[in-house]
RNA sequence: CGGGAUGUAGCUCAGCUUGGUAGAGCACUAGCAUGGGGUGCUAGGGGUCGCAGGUUCAAUUCCUGUCAUCUCGACCA
């Protein structure tokens, strides 16, 4: 059979930056809009974007978290408390200065993140043990003003979770920084089919105002690392800062012990660019909108649309089932879900309705097969979860391929341009070092994994004896 | 914020060198045939040529500025 496919997708190998505009467009995730930077969130993409919200969003409050909602702006003067976060996020932050034609006696900033405003609020309400800890969590939009924009990657305004929380110790908090990680990692493998390595980031790259940063990270197909997620130990700067204290069982004031994670649109950036192919998208079935498509074949003929409906009402109860019924072409219908990464198309025509049968083809794979009617809902389930774990594994074998360890500059500098991934490698723990690799070789480290392995015994840059393992790569 | 590229119909682009009042394909609308991988034919609708100035009798075309998008760096999730 002659396969001819759209060509309005560029190939990943001719041109990744192309491939990956052409379907965020083309699968009718996003549009451009009118400002700079800022896009707009079509019902597809939004669609999955709440797909992962949700599933996010049950397990933030299956670990004992509560929904927030702080305001959008934040008063200069609060922003200026802690010193390191505003030194951290000045350089990006929007600017309110008008109300009506007034200008305001105290600029506002549109957040950037809310930290402060989590810390103004917890300094009111936080003033027993018996008060903590406080585990919240919002949904909002921020702002940053970033100089180069990318669809999802990177956008003036996106959407995330910002998780906030207050313990009595320094244990529990780090506890805590420690389980959302998992719940990251959790959401990743086993929804987003993305497999991930976690670990702490460098002093350099940890969040500002963080006591450490703890980190997922992902690779793309390209070969660049994606930080995926991150959750912060905020240790207890900001309650200092904020003065949040709380009075102890031996009646003793203290500082609380904060932490502080989030998770951003930006996960669907990482979805594309794991999954998808030359043909377009593809969306692991967890968190697929559509997971079956249902595609009626001569779809005039008597009996046909008749079959077709009944059989999605039937196959709702095991999955989400669309229909195209338009009265595009059968052929225009497959590519154009195709693009769109529906898991599983499901075929229907004359001859299938005949012989008691439908057709099934898998995203993945792009293998069909056919299926007796009495067994489709069994079949059906059996198939979307073999898709969703085939796609952890074409990831997870992806990340090995493109992983690899490097004792020397020379030989790193190699890896990076032979095969282009993370690169594992020994660090002196120096900054000095850190700044040498980027400005070298374009590459940033990762993160210093929870799994420390020893591949070689002296730093990859300076030669001295190394401290620990760290990934590297070339990032988003 | 620096380098490069690009803004003409919903989309992809031609036209601009040598100024003279706007083109194609796809998409859209209607009809007929077709229907298991972007189907064919016929007819039709759609554009203040990114925006603002300037030069000119006349600007999509030349000049200046500006905004936006893509891209490569620097910065960040």
């Amino acid at each position: 059979m002659a396969k001819e496919f759209v060509k309005e997708i560029t190939s990943m190998d001719e041109d990744f930056a192309q491939w990956y505009t052409d379907v965020v467009t083309k699968a009718d995730l996003i549009d451009y809009s009118s400002v700079r930077g800022c896009m707009i969130i079509r019902p597809y993409g939004y669609a999955l974007w709440e797909n992962i919200k949700t599933e996010l969003d049950n397990r933030i409050k299956a670990t004992g978290h509560e929904n927030v909602y702080m305001p959008l702006f934040i008063p200069e003067s609060l922003l200026q408390k802690e010193k390191d976060h505003i030194e951290g996020f000045a350089p990006e932050v929007a600017w309110v200065t008008h109300g009506g034609s007034e200008e305001l006696t105290e600029k506002l900033v549109v957040r950037p993140t809310s930290e402060v405003l989590f810390c103004d609020h917890y300094k009111n309400i936080i003033h027993s043990y018996r008060d903590l800890p406080k585990l919240y969590n919002q949904w909002a939009n921020v702002v940053r003003w970033e100089k180069t924009t990318r669809p999802f990657l990177r956008t003036l305004e996106f959407l995330w979770q910002e998780g906030h929380t207050a313990h009595a110790t320094d244990e529990d908090a780090h506890e805590e920084t420690t389980r959302m990680l998992n719940v990251y990692t959790d959401l990743c493998e086993n929804v987003l089919a993305i497999p991930v390595v976690k670990g702490q980031k460098t002093e350099k790259e940890k969040f500002a105002g963080a006591k450490f940063t703890y980190t997922i990270e992902s690779l793309m197909h390209d070969g660049k690392a994606l930080q995926s997620g991150t959750s912060h130990h905020l240790g207890s700067g900001f309650a200092q800062a904020f003065g949040i204290q709380y009075t102890d069982q031996a009646g003793t004031l203290q500082y609380v012990h904060q932490t502080s994670w989030g998770l951003t649109t930006r996960i669907i950036g990482a979805l594309i660019m794991v999954h998808g192919d030359d043909r377009g998208l593809v969306i692991p079935p967890k968190a697929a909108p559509t997971q079956v498509m249902i595609v009626p074949i001569a779809q005039h003929k008597e009996g046909v649309l008749d079959f077709a409906f009944d059989l999605k009402e039937k196959l709702s109860k095991v999955a989400r089932v669309n229909i195209d019924a338009s009265d595009k072409k059968p052929g225009w219908k497959f590519n154009e879900y195709e693009m769109k990464g529906v898991p599983v198309r499901l075929e229907v025509g004359p001859k299938d309705i005949e012989n008691n049968q439908v057709v099934l083809a898998r995203r993945d794979t792009g293998d069909k097969v056919i299926v007796a009617l009495d067994e489709l809902e069994a079949k059906l389930i059996e198939l979307l979860n073999d898709i969703q774990i085939n796609l952890y594994n074409k990831a997870l074998k992806l990340r090995e391929e493109k992983t690899s360890v490097a004792a020397t500059m020379d030989e790193f500098k190699e890896n990076l341009v032979g095969n282009p991934g993370f690169i594992k490698s020994m660090w002196c723990g120096e900054r000095e070092c850190e700044d040498k690799i980027k400005e070298e070789t374009g590459a940033t480290s990762r993160c210093i994994p929870f799994e420390q392995e020893k591949v070689s015994d002296t730093c990859v840059c300076c030669g001295k004896e190394a401290k620990q393992l760290v990934y590297w790569a070339k990032a988003y």
